[in-house]
DNA sequence: TTCGACATGTCCGAAAACGGCGAGTTTCCT
DNA sequence: AGGAAACTCGCCGTTTTCGGACATGTCGAA
């Protein structure tokens, strides 16, 4: 059976689109929390949720108002109810993604070793960019060994745009973005 | 005893040929309704009809008046008595068939269910191949689950133009034509 | 009577392909 | 010499693809 994307498609109990300055982002909510939000013709997609659009979900609206903030540059940090749908190393590497601190950034190593599999460098980087919650599950934060920002399943912009405006000042992502801006 | 096909050419009382743009259609008729419409060289073609040709009979007639209604695009649907000769199973399954609407399909293992026999998808595929009316009983609506046209007793060319026709819009059946296309 | 051939679909295991990497080497510039 | 970019290759979880086995009604041929 299909893990992530089967599951989460029959699982959701609602969605609604919120409009951010990167773009519309789909979120989807299931009865233990937000298990999806995904950027327009993001890679890995779901093509259809299979729940209704839901106007006055507490949840979503919740998400929809610290996203706001979130973009507004208020606030960097979530308070939402996650229902991330994955296999057991995606878990661990979504939950070692919430570890990582606003502003800081991580290398796809840094993370492999986090979940105890040093070597498993590169299934790191697969499990990343199926991230099924962008933002709030903060998989922009992981970028190259060298500093490159090597990929992101909504777009490379949409990264850099992430990174800076969380105003990344660690030394790592400072040589990212000044590569990524040329 | 052979069933359908020997049955056919005894009970016919009357034959006439069509002819479509996709070539020339044998028709045939008992005392109850249309029995038969075989295009030329077609699989499962009987040999012979034992009964008259006959020029102004009306029901096949009729037939021809809405065939060619139909191969004009003018209307999509029949509306003559059928006299279809075959086994309770195959009766059944070309009734699942007429069900059909214009434009849509069916994979086979949906007709399997909808006579309920979820797991005889074999044998439809034999009944459906069996189908004694071409085009007035839409055997040529049912593809293959993953979108392949698989096959058609009148030759896929002709499944294909009948599908196009019908101008046939479901996912399914697009990616069918497709890849009956290449 | 028996047997084989069909206009398929599902399930399961195995194998191959596919990445949001990284370390090591080579190449090609000052 | 140095050092940055280009290339190679191994790493590994997941997904996709592939092949085989099985179930079913009917008909024609041995």
């Amino acid at each position: 059976m299909t893990y992530a994307t089967d599951s989460i498609r029959s699982a959701c109990t609602g969605q609604t689109v919120f409009q951010t300055p990167l773009g519309p982002l789909l979120l989807a909510r299931t009865a233990r929390g937000l298990a999806g939000a995904w950027f327009e013709g993001q890679r890995h997609h779901p093509p259809v949720i299979d729940a209704p659009f839901l106007d006055g979900d507490p949840l979503l609206t919740r998400v929809g108002e610290q996203l706001h903030a979130y973009f507004d540059g208020a606030t960097k940090s979530f308070d939402v109810p996650l229902d991330l749908q994955g296999t057991p190393f995606q878990q661990a590497v979504w939950q070692a993604l919430l570890a990582i601190a606003p502003g800081m950034t991580r290398s796809y190593g840094e993370i492999a070793r986090a979940v105890g599999r040093p070597v498993a460098v590169r299934a790191v980087g697969s499990a990343v960019g199926r991230n099924p919650v962008s933002i709030l599950v903060p998989c922009h934060r992981v970028i190259g060994t060298d500093g490159s920002l090597t990929g992101y399943a909504g777009g490379i912009d949409r990264k850099v745009a992430l990174l800076r405006l969380e105003a990344a000042r660690s030394l790592t992502s400072a040589a990212a973005l000044q590569r990524a801006l040329h």
